[in-house]
DNA sequence: CTGTTAGCGCCTTCAG
DNA sequence: CTGAAGGCGCTAACAG
C-alpha cells in the first residue's frame, strides 16, 4: 500500500529549503517562543506564505506527548440534557485552545468502554465521561494510571475514585414531593427511568424519603421504573393511573418520562398534578404549564470542564466531588390541589 | 517546561524487549497482518497483556497519513437541530471506525475559520461543515487541496464547490404557505430568521413564490426577519399583530421562532393560525398542536456522513448536492379558519 | 542568534 | 518467518 499522498501539504523542511534556513529557524518562527534575526524572519514567514504551510499537529503532538484534545463520552448527544453539557464543555475546551472528541455509549457498557480505549489510543489530554451502567471499572481506572485525567458527569463510577460532577438528584426530586405535598397531595406517584440507572434510584429515593419525613406510609403500587421510551411503559402507566385509589399527583423522573406523562394524560383528558425532574422546552407553554425541579445541564458541563483543565494544568489536590443544586419552578401543573 | 512524563505508558519497544523479540514481530502480532510463529506470537500476546500495552494511535497515524477522525463544525451544539444531525454523523463515523471531533462556530465567521483550522492540523480525514455566513472560502478551499474531503450541510458554501447535503427550503416552507392558503387565509405574515441566513432566505423565497402562484399580491410588512433570540424581536412580532389589517395565519421559519410565537401568542391569549417549518419537541402537546413542515436532522447528517466515508473510501465521481424533502404535519394550528 | 543531532512511537522498506 | 535500518514532521537539548 503506498504511504497515501496525502496530498503535497508542505513541511517545515520545505519552508526550511525555500527559505535557506535551517529547519529549526522555521521551528522558532513558527512557534515564536525563541527569537530570530529580522531578516531571517521576514523570509521565513514569506516561505510560509508561499507554501501555504501550516503545522502540523499531529507530530508537535506525538513530540511533546500531548493532543491539546479532551474527550466527552456521554449517554446520547441527541438528548437535550447532554448536548447542552456537551456545548459548555465544547466552549471551556475552546477557550482553552482544545479541540473536543465527542461520543455517544447508548447505554451500552461494551461500546463505552471501546469508545474509552478509542479516544485513549487517540491520546486525549482529558476525558470527561458519563460512565455506563455495567462497564468495567478496570477499563476506566486504567485511563488514570495512564497520566489520563477523568471526570465523570452526571454519575460516579463504582469502583474508581476520580473528580466527580453530578447534580444533587435526591435532593431535587425531595422538594418536588414536597411542593406536592404542599399542595395537599397524600398519594404521589414516582415514574422513573430504569432502577439500574445511578440517577433514577437517586431520585427515588428522593422521593422515598420526602414521603417518609412527612409520616406518608410507602406504596410501592405508586411507584413506576420503566423505560420512558419503550411502548410498554405508556401501559403500565395508565394502569397506575386506573388502579384502585390512584394517586393524585406524579413526581416524574425525568424530561423524557415527562413529555409522556404530558401526552399520555392530554390524551386521556385527565388532569392531575405534575412536577418533573429537568426541565425542558415549552414546559411553561403546556396547558397546564408543568412545574418542574431544574437542573442546569450547562452548569454540570462547564465545571467538569473548568475541574478537568484544571488537572490539566497541574492541581494534583484532593479528588473534588462537586453536587449541583436542582431548582424548583412553580409554573402551574405541580400546584394542582387534589381531586 | 518538562516534556511530560505521559505517565509510563509502555510502547512496542517494551513489549519487544519483554518478549524477547523485535519490535516488528509486535508490531506484525498487534496488526495481525503478516503472519508470526505461533511461539512468539503467544509470548508478545502475553508481554502485551502484562505491560498493559496498547498502541499509540498518534505515531501510527502519523507514519500513515490518517487520523481515523472526522471533524464536524455546526452553528450551536445545543441546539435541537444540530445535535440530531451531529449524533446521526457521529453513528456512522462509528460504524466506520472513525472517531468524532465537534465544534460549534456559533455563527462567527472568524471562529469558523480558526476551527476548520485547527482540526485540519489535527489531520482530520474528512469534514462535515455548516459553512457560516461570512467565511472565507479560502479557508475552506484550502482543506480541499490538502486532501481533506468536504461534506455542506444545512447551507452550501459560497464560491466552493463540494458534495452538499442540504433541505428543500423553498419547497417545503411553500407547502406549509398553500397549507394555510387552503384553510381560506389571504393574509399570511413570514417570521423568520437574520436576513443574512441563507436557510432563512430560502424560505422567505418559498413563501413569497407560494403566495405569489396563488395570485396574493406580495405585501413586505408581513415579513419579519429577525433573530428569534434577541428581545427586541418579540415586539417586532407583536407589532406585526397590532397594524391595521393584520395576518390572520403566521408561517414561521424555524423551530426557535415557532417557540417563541407560541409563547407571545399564549401571552396574548391571542388565538391565530400557525404553522412553523421545522418540528420540535411537544408541538403534538400544545393547544393547540402545532401544525409543521418537518425536515429530518438525522437524515441529513447521516447522508452527508455517508457520503463523506464513501469519498474516503475513494469514490471520484462527480459532486453530488442532495436535496431532502420536507414533510406538513398537520396538527391543528395550520387549520384553523380565518376569523 | 543559529544550526546540528537525536528521538517521540510506529510502520515500511528490504535484507536475512 | 524474522530483524535492522530509515523516516513520518516536529521539537528538545545541546553545541557553535
Amino acid at each position: 500500500m503506498t504511504p497515501l499522498p496525502r496530498s503535497t501539504r508542505p513541511t517545515m523542511n520545505d519552508v526550511a529549503k525555500l527559505a535557506d534556513v535551517s529547519l529549526k529557524t522555521v521551528s522558532r518562527v513558527v512557534n515564536g517562543t525563541e527569537s530570530v534575526s529580522a531578516a531571517k524572519a521576514v523570509r521565513v514567514e514569506a516561505a510560509i506564505r508561499e507554501l501555504g504551510f501550516r503545522r502540523n499537529e499531529q507530530a508537535r503532538q506525538l513530540r511533546q506527548g500531548t493532543t491539546a484534545t479532551i474527550g466527552l463520552i456521554i449517554e446520547d448527544l441527541a438528548d437535550p440534557f447532554y448536548s447542552t453539557l456537551a456545548r459548555a464543555v465544547e466552549e471551556v475546551a475552546h477557550a482553552h485552545h482544545h479541540a473536543l472528541l465527542v461520543s455517544s455509549s447508548a447505554e451500552d457498557p461494551r461500546r463505552a468502554e471501546a469508545l474509552v480505549r478509542s479516544l485513549s489510543g487517540r491520546g486525549i489530554d482529558g476525558l470527561i465521561i458519563t460512565p455506563a451502567e455495567g462497564m468495567d471499572p478496570r477499563v476506566l481506572a486504567a485511563e488514570g494510571e495512564a497520566g489520563c485525567s477523568l471526570v465523570f458527569v452526571d454519575r460516579p463510577s463504582v469502583d474508581v475514585d476520580a473528580d466527580t460532577v453530578l447534580v444533587d438528584n435526591r435532593g431535587g426530586t425531595a422538594a418536588g414531593v414536597r411542593h406536592l405535598l404542599a399542595a395537599g397531595h397524600r398519594r404521589i406517584a414516582f415514574v422513573g427511568d430504569t432502577a439500574s440507572l445511578y440517577t433514577a434510584q437517586e431520585r427515588r429515593i428522593g422521593y422515598l424519603e420526602a414521603l417518609e419525613t412527612a409520616g406518608i406510609e410507602r406504596d410501592d403500587n405508586l411507584v413506576l421504573m420503566a423505560n420512558p421510551a419503550a411502548p410498554e411503559s405508556g401501559e403500565a402507566f395508565l394502569a397506575l393511573l386506573d388502579r384502585d385509589n390512584p394517586p393524585t399527583a406524579i413526581l416524574s423522573g425525568n424530561n423524557r418520562w415527562s413529555v409522556r406523562v404530558v401526552r399520555l394524560l392530554r390524551q386521556r383528558g385527565a388532569s392531575i398534578a405534575l412536577v418533573g425532574f429537568d426541565d425542558f422546552e415549552l414546559a411553561d407553554a403546556l396547558e397546564p404549564p408543568v412545574s418542574v425541579v431544574a437542573q442546569d445541564p450547562a452548569a454540570v458541563g462547564r465545571l467538569a470542564a473548568e475541574l478537568l483543565f484544571s488537572r490539566l494544568a497541574g492541581d494534583t489536590g484532593p479528588r473534588q466531588h462537586i453536587q449541583l443544586g436542582a431548582t424548583l419552578i412553580p409554573r402551574g401543573s405541580g400546584e394542582r390541589a387534589p381531586r
